[in-house]
DNA sequence: GACGTCTCTGTTAACGCTAACAAAAATTGG
DNA sequence: CCAATTTTTGTTAGCGTTAACAGAGACGTC
C-alpha cells in the first residue's frame, strides 16, 4: 500500500518552480505568470499529484470537511436532509463526514462531536430534533461553527426548522375547510421537536374555530404504532378527520381502516406529513405537507458557511414554510 | 472563532514530561510508567485536550476516515447500507466522509475518489450498483483500499454483494409453491446489477419449474413506474402472480390492481424485495425479501480493515444472503 | 538614467504529530 | 555493588502544506 503519491516538492522540480509557486497555482493566487502556471499544471497532470488535504489541514487550522451529526439516517426526513447537505456542501468544495449517533442524549452527541473536532472540521450541523440533545449542544466549545436543524428552538443557537407548526395547521385548516366537525391527531414522539411543533399547529387550527382538541394519540413514527391507533380511531364512530405526524404513521392508520372497513376518504379523511415519494401510491393515495429539504439544506450550510467565513458565531435563526400537497385522502365528511 | 486549543506540547509541559511521552499515553504504548499515565491523562483532562487528527494524518500518512461514495442516499437500501457503514466504522474508531455523486459514470465517480483521496482517507467502499461504474473503479489507483458493494461480479475488485439472484429465486419459487403457473416481475433499471440479478433469479427459478419466463417489465424503482406496470398487468387475466424488483415497484402494482378491482391476493399474489419498514403496513401486507444490511456493512467493513492492515489488495468477494418474509400479499391462485 | 512601484518568484519557518534513535533510570544477576 | 540488561523518557527530524517576508525583474516617471 505504502506508496505515497507525489508531493508539491515533485510537482515543483518537474516545473522548475518552488514549492510555493504551485501553492500559489493550486490557490488561485493572482500573481502568477500564465506562463509559469501553465507549466505547473502541465507537470500537476503528469504527476497526478494530488494536494494532501491534512497538510493543508494542518497549517490552516481547517479542514475542507464539515461533520454533520444525526440520529437515524434511515428515516427518510434525515436521510433527505443529509442528502442535501452533502450535494450542496460538495458544490461548495466541502466534503461531509458523518457521525451518527444512537441516542440523541448529552454523552452520544458530545462524542460525536468530539470525534468532528478532533479532524478539525470547518464547521457542524447538527440534526438534533430532540430534546436532549438540546443541553448537549449548550456545552459544547463556543468557537466551532454550528448550526442544528429542527432543533430546539428556545435555545440560543442557530437553528434552521421547517416550520412544523404551520405545516401542521395547514393540514388541520384543510381537513376542517372540506367540512369536518374536529380533527384527531397521530402525533410522533412527545420527546421530538418536529413532532410536538406539529400538535402545536393542529391545535391552533382547532382552536382558532373555536374547535376544543381531541387527545391527540401518541406513535412513534413507525407505521406499526399507526396502525394501532388506526384500529382505535376505526372504532370511534364519530371520527371523519385525521392528521399524523408522518406519512408512515399514516400508512398504518390507512391499513387499520381498510380492514375495518372503513374508506378512506368516503368515511374518513387523512391528512400525513413528509410526502414521501410513496405516498402518491398510497391507497388512496395521501393528501400530505411536503417540507422542502434542499431549502432546509441549503439554508444551514450558507449559515455554517457565513460562520466559517466571518468567524462571528452569530445566533441566527431561519425557518422554511413547507407546503400542502393534495390528494385522495381528503374528502368532506359523511353526513 | 480562530482560538486553537491546546497541542500536545502544552499537555506535556502542565504534566512534567516531552510531549512523546503524551503520545506514548495516547497510543497506549505500553512502557510507559502508570503514574506518568495518569499524570498525563490528568493534564489531558485539564486542559480539554483533543488531539489534531490532520497532524497525526500527515505524519502517519492515512486518517481515521472512510469515504464512502453512493449515489441516491434517499432510497431505502443506499440509505440503510450507509447507516449501517457508519455505526460499524465508528466501532473500530472511524469517521465515515460521504461523497454522493449524482450519476454513476466514469467522471462523477472520479471525482468523488478523488475528493476522498486528498484527505487521504484510509479506504474507500464504493455502492456501486451500475454498470458504468465498473470502469471507473478499474482505473482507479491500485494501492488504496477499496471495497465495492453491489458492484459488477465480473470485475476483478473485491466486492460485497447481496446475493439478488438467490433472493428472487427465493421469491419466484414461493409464488410457484403456492400454485401459480408463472410469475411475472417488474424489474428495476436494467443497469443496475441488483436488477439484473434479480431478472435471474427469477428467470432461472421459472425454468428450473420448466416454465418459459413471461417479457418482465421495465421499471426504475419508483412506485410510479409499478403503478404504470400494474395497470397493464390488471388489465391482462392470465396474471396471477407478480414478483416486482422492489417493495416500492410493488407499493405501485398494489395500487393499480386496487384501482381495477383485482384484489390481492385473492386474484393476484405479489411479492417485492427490500423489506422496507413500511411492508408490513401495505395493504395488503406484503411478502418480500429482506436483504441483511448490517451483514452487508460488516463485511464490506471488515474486508476494508484487513486491506488497510495487511497492505495486501487481495481481491476478495463475499455474498450475503437474503431471507424471504412471508406476509399476506401472497395466496393460492383463483381457480 | 536613477528611483520608486508593481508583479512575480523564492526562502524560511511554522502547524502538531509520530518514528527513530539516544539517553537516562530502574532492574536484574552474579 | 558493578556491569548487563530492560524499561522508561527525552531529543531530533521530518510529514506536506501555507504564511510571511525577502529578493529579483519589469515598468513607468521625472
Amino acid at each position: 500500500m505504502a506508496v505515497h503519491g507525489p508531493a508539491m516538492t515533485d510537482v515543483a522540480r518537474l516545473a522548475g518552480v518552488s514549492h510555493q509557486t504551485v501553492s500559489r497555482v493550486l490557490n488561485g493566487h493572482p500573481n502568477v505568470r500564465e506562463q509559469t502556471r501553465l507549466r505547473v499544471r502541465a507537470a500537476i497532470a503528469e504527476l497526478g499529484y494530488r494536494p494532501n488535504g491534512a497538510a493543508r489541514a494542518l497549517v490552516t487550522g481547517r479542514s475542507q470537511v464539515i461533520g454533520v451529526v444525526a440520529q437515524n439516517t434511515t428515516l427518510y426526513g434525515p436521510a433527505s436532509l443529509l442528502a442535501a447537505l452533502e450535494q450542496t456542501a460538495a458544490e461548495e468544495g466541502f466534503a461531509v463526514s458523518v457521525g451518527s449517533v444512537r441516542n440523541l442524549d448529552h454523552r452520544s452527541i458530545s462524542a460525536a462531536v468530539e470525534r468532528h473536532l478532533s479532524h478539525r472540521v470547518a464547521g457542524i450541523v447538527v440534526i438534533a430534533p430532540v430534546e436532549s440533545a438540546g443541553e448537549a449542544l449548550e456545552r459544547l466549545p463556543k468557537d466551532v461553527p454550528l448550526v442544528t436543524v429542527d432543533g430546539d428552538p428556545s435555545r440560543p443557537v442557530p437553528l434552521v426548522t421547517v416550520d412544523q407548526v404551520a405545516g401542521a395547521r395547514a393540514a388541520t385548516q384543510h381537513l376542517l375547510d372540506a367540512g369536518h366537525r374536529t380533527v384527531w391527531h397521530v402525533s410522533g414522539p412527545s420527546d421530538w421537536f418536529d413532532s410536538v411543533g406539529r400538535i402545536d399547529g393542529w391545535r391552533q387550527a382547532l382552536l382558532a374555530a373555536g374547535l376544543e382538541p381531541p387527545p391527540p394519540m401518541p406513535g412513534d413514527w413507525s407505521a406499526a404504532s399507526g396502525y394501532r391507533s388506526g384500529q382505535m380511531l376505526a372504532r370511534m364512530p364519530e371520527v371523519t378527520a385525521v392528521f399524523t405526524a408522518n406519512d408512515h404513521l399514516a400508512l398504518g392508520v390507512l391499513r387499520a381502516l381498510h380492514e375495518f372497513g372503513r374508506r378512506v376518504p368516503h368515511d374518513i379523511s387523512v391528512v400525513g406529513f413528509d410526502d414521501v415519494p410513496e405516498a402518491a401510491y398510497f391507497i388512496p393515495p395521501l393528501t400530505t405537507v411536503r417540507p422542502d429539504f434542499d431549502a432546509v439544506a441549503r439554508a444551514s450550510l450558507q449559515m455554517l458557511l457565513t460562520q466559517i467565513e466571518s468567524g462571528t458565531g452569530g445566533a441566527l435563526r431561519q425557518t422554511v414554510a413547507p407546503a400542502l400537497v393534495a390528494r385522495e385522502s381528503v374528502g368532506p365528511p359523511r353526513r
